[in-house]
DNA sequence: AGTATATTTGCAATAAGGTTGCAAGTTTTG
DNA sequence: CAAAACTTGCAACCTTATTGCAAATATACT
């Protein structure tokens, strides 16, 4: 309970209704989240267009990150290292099962480091894995 | 000038005006295109849904693939190897340019495989990396 | 080459997804 | 508890994407 409020305070935001019920959404969700899962998952009680901002807002706070995806639909997953505002630290693997279509954070598999051709420089490295979860299989 | 048709005839597509020009920018693009680039660069002389159809049957055929993005913007780059419809090979890095804000596929880069948790069985895996590309550094 | 058939295109309408300004409502501060 | 700061919801708007259908174009056939 104090959970979603603590992380509110840290991160410097009003503690409201629609903020905490979000939060709380993707703490009890072991994937990720999309726009519309939020809207259905909280019977659009909020208005879209306070799901968009609250979603900017955490991410900007670095309280969730976004997943690229090859449809055009935008990700969200909670950030579980330590990322600050500005500073994302999600270099973890992300995995979307065919069956399920769900989206889940490999925290604990890292994106492996590749070699680029000269004069590339990498900042960041995003991947992603496609196939059948644990759940499904 | 007969690639172009050569690369249609092979797909089993009717070698169109719109067809030949789209794919045409794509041959001679060094990165990825986004359906608004395309737009851009035909001066609008198709019909918006036009590109849409031709990028799908593109894709559907084999000879384009899309790439994961993390706004959401759909990125299409030409398939180099031979991808076979509804098979894609398309399994090198993306790189994405901070400074031009270009998507360029390290066709030498593989992406690498990773060990996933028990029970995840990977069939398809993207890597897209960030940064600064070998034309602005 | 010329015509019939099949395919593709463009238009219009519609839908989905996302953004902005502003007034009203909440939360925080002290 | 009141004032200040911030957040929300509404309405309007914009961009992006999809569908049905008639007109136009490409292919196949004689």
């Amino acid at each position: 309970m104090g959970e979603l409020m603590d992380i509110l305070k840290k991160n410097q935001l009003s503690v409201t209704e629609g903020r905490k019920k979000i939060l709380e959404l993707f703490l009890n969700s072991p994937g990720a989240l999309a726009h519309s899962d939020i809207e259905k998952n909280t019977d659009a009680a909020f208005d879209r267009v306070t799901v968009y901002r609250t979603l900017q807002t955490f991410v900007d706070k670095g309280i969730i990150h976004n997943i690229p995806t090859t449809d055009n639909s935008i990700l969200y997953a909670l950030c579980k290292d330590n990322c600050e505002q500005g500073h994302h630290h999600d270099n973890h693997v992300h995995f979307i099962c065919e069956k399920c279509n769900k989206t889940i954070c490999l925290d604990d598999v890292t994106v492996p480091e590749v070699k680029l051709p000269k004069g590339f420089k990498p900042k960041h490295a995003e991947m992603v894995v496609n196939g059948i979860c644990d759940d499904c299989k």
